[in-house]
DNA sequence: ATACTATATTGCAATATTACGATTAATAAT
DNA sequence: ATTATTAATCGTAATATTGCAATATAGTAT
């Protein structure tokens, strides 16, 4: 079916999911990356960084948007993107507290 | 294509990519809650606690198994999963690197 | 107005993912 | 031995994702 039941999970599962997702290629990896060490950056740059066609580029870049993670400023006639520091830090604190929150037992396998 | 160009990114970057997608769908975070929660478990509480059919329970076991997120053993007829502490750690830890090493700039968009 | 540059969108092909019914394998119980 | 019970595997249908060429859009410069 291809596709996710998501009316069997809550909303917190299924906004989880959602943002992993979002990460979840080795694109959009490597175009955080680059953002982080380059301040900022123009789109254009990074089809070369990234090694994919531009419109392939640019897919990655809405998907990052749309997951929130990045937003970009028109420069003329280039993009700015940038990472969101508001929507970034709650990235970190939800998975953060998705992963500290366990309590391994003894008694286990 | 669907086929993701592993061969333009960095070892770093596609394991950290696999890594997310490994719990990028509602229901394999639904499994690892339940797993928290319950400390161990058998599979077949699983298809009940999922609303999904027990092969598709058994292919998200196999996922998560397949990224080293849980183990299972096997107790007589049934299975007993459970979360690895090792992997698991690893995972907080490199999330955590991931997360924390950005420095945001004051001068952005 | 025309040409140039940078990014977005569209359309499409190939592969991946999700889900389930049917079947299989392996142990447990009668 | 036969019959449950539990979980894995196989086969398949439907949808999603990835990637690119072609095109569109929008601003810049001449």
């Amino acid at each position: 079916m291809g596709l996710t039941k998501t009316e069997n999970f809550t909303e917190a599962q299924n906004e989880l999911a959602k943002m992993l997702k979002a990460l979840a290629h080795p694109a959009r990896i490597a175009i955080i990356e680059h953002l982080i060490k380059a301040n900022a950056c123009i789109g254009n740059d990074l089809v070369d960084v990234l090694g994919l066609a531009q419109p392939t580029t640019s897919q990655h870049l809405r998907e990052l948007k749309e997951a929130g993670l990045i937003k970009g400023t028109i420069e003329g006639t280039a993009m700015n993107y940038c990472i969101d520091q508001v929507k970034w830090k709650q990235y970190a604190d939800t998975l953060s507290t998705f992963f500290t929150t366990v309590n391994f037992p003894e008694n286990c396998c």
